[in-house]
DNA sequence: CAGCTGATTGTTGGC
DNA sequence: GCCAACAATCAGCTG
């Protein structure tokens, strides 16, 4: 796996703030539309088991599904994604509906 | 031109 | 409302 490091670099930091004014968020991942799913079913098969495990199970099962498992997922990420470049594209317009301002 | 980085997304669960 | 591991993402900026 080629590829240099890719963003987060190995820490647990988690850090966000705000940096443009229309922040077109972008779509939601495939573990997110996963986790949907998976959550029942996770929380079911781990009655009484907090996010700290039940987090970290969704995780394992996440990566245990094959590809095509996770494709409808990734389907729904990739729509997700379309969504987000709606915002994007407004984020573009600058939401001016008029050019001259 | 190429590569990196940051920002974001949603789950649960308690205070 | 927020925070934390868990995973994906991938669009935009910069040198």
């Amino acid at each position: 796996m080629p590829k240099a490091a890719k963003g987060r670099s190995g820490k647990a930091e988690k850090k966000r703030s705000k940096k443009d004014p229309n922040a077109p968020k972008r779509g939601l991942s495939a573990y997110m539309f996963f986790a949907n799913e998976q959550r029942e079913n996770v929380r079911e098969e781990n009655p009484g088991v907090s996010f700290g495990q039940v987090g970290k199970i969704l995780g394992e099962r996440w990566k245990a599904l094959s590809d095509k498992q996770r494709a409808p997922y990734e389907a729904k990420a990739a729509a997700d994604k379309k969504r987000y470049e709606d915002e994007k594209q407004a984020y573009n317009a600058d939401g001016d509906d008029d050019a001259s301002s």
